[in-house]
DNA sequence: CCACGTTACGTAACAGTGTTATGCAATACT
DNA sequence: AGTATTGCATAACACTGTTACGTAACGTGG
């Protein structure tokens, strides 16, 4: 009998890469199936069979997203928590397609895909590590709910820039250093 | 020489009614302008002569949502910068697939629909009058920087809280509360 | 070395989508 | 009453994701 063959990790590979650019230049809504495979040389039934369809192509997309956005966080760790930010907010608006699918996709409740979960904890654990080391008496509970606070503040500057938000009477510079030396203030007491 | 025919304004309302409920609750993404035609006991043809196409409905849907959001925030105005820190939560968690379409629609680049320029600013003029009378001596730039901080952390929180995010270690109510008790002590002191 | 069972993937069809051309009944003014 | 004009139903169009089918390529057992 015969052994299966292994899949094409090169066209894989074309696929996922082709799916990622198209998705940054046209914004993940516009994009079909159909131009993805035309685009990669290939048809759609390669995609069903390397990746099972188009939610699974995504989820792929996102999960390479996640990796790039972990490891952008990991190096700014060494920098503390203001250089996290800097980095957090510097990755998004470079990557705004991607920020919008991993963190916006299931809000607006459009996007069949979800990140794998454990995904995104890579991301969260650089942060983790400096609200730790920034109070060092705390309780877990205590750092566990800082990290949400300082999360959501970044998150929440940097996805209403990315919308468009109206921004009426302030620039998105000011706040997000008026909310990073807040952040400061409150934990290097 | 006829009168044109005033807009039907039962069946405006109608298309409007079964729109939003069918988006609060099937998702934004999975209805369909059939469906809601149909559910309207009307045909898709309708929509295009009283809305335009699918993007303006859900743009109607969505400034309506907005009416409600900022009549929600005006309510709660009299309780001061906590009372509408709860109430911007209580409205998003009661009304996820629009908050979503409000906020992270554009974001995740899915929706061709975006409110209609100035619906959202009825909606944080609450807020802004808020943080003014918090900081008596504040320049304009400072309020404003400081709306914004405020109104990402909210917004942060509520948005990573509706995408179902992982949450690993620390309840949304807890990081909430800390949050607004942060934000108080930043504007109080 | 070669047939064979298994797989990768192109072709073509299907159901469902938003949008649009066509046509008819209802309307409000002359 | 007659008529120009509109509201909206019917049906077609181009497009989407998905899937049955068929074919070419492959690694292995003989």
């Amino acid at each position: 009998m015969a052994r299966p063959l292994l899949h094409d990790e090169t066209l894989r590979r074309r696929l996922l890469d082709t799916a990622a650019s198209r998705i940054a230049h046209d914004g993940a809504a516009s994009v079909s199936l159909r131009s993805i495979a035309a685009a990669a040389g290939t048809s759609t039934t390669a995609v069903y069979s390397l990746f099972g369809g188009k939610a699974e192509l995504l989820t792929a997309v996102l999960d390479d997203g996640f990796a790039s956005f972990a490891a952008s966080q990991q190096q700014a760790a060494a920098g503390g928590l203001e250089a996290l930010g800097r980095a957090y907010r510097r990755w998004a608006l470079d990557h705004p397609a991607l920020y919008g699918l991993m963190f916006g996709g299931s809000l607006a409740g459009q996007v069949p895909c979800q990140p794998t979960p454990g995904a995104a904890e890579p991301s969260i654990a650089p942060l983790f590590a400096a609200v730790a080391a920034a109070l060092p008496g705390a309780s877990d509970d205590e750092i566990a709910s800082m990290v949400g606070v300082v999360w959501g503040q970044v998150h929440g500057l940097v996805s209403l820039e990315l919308t468009g938000a109206p921004a009426a009477g302030w620039s998105w510079d000011a706040a997000y250093d008026a909310a990073l030396g807040q952040i400061g203030r409150s934990l290097g007491r």
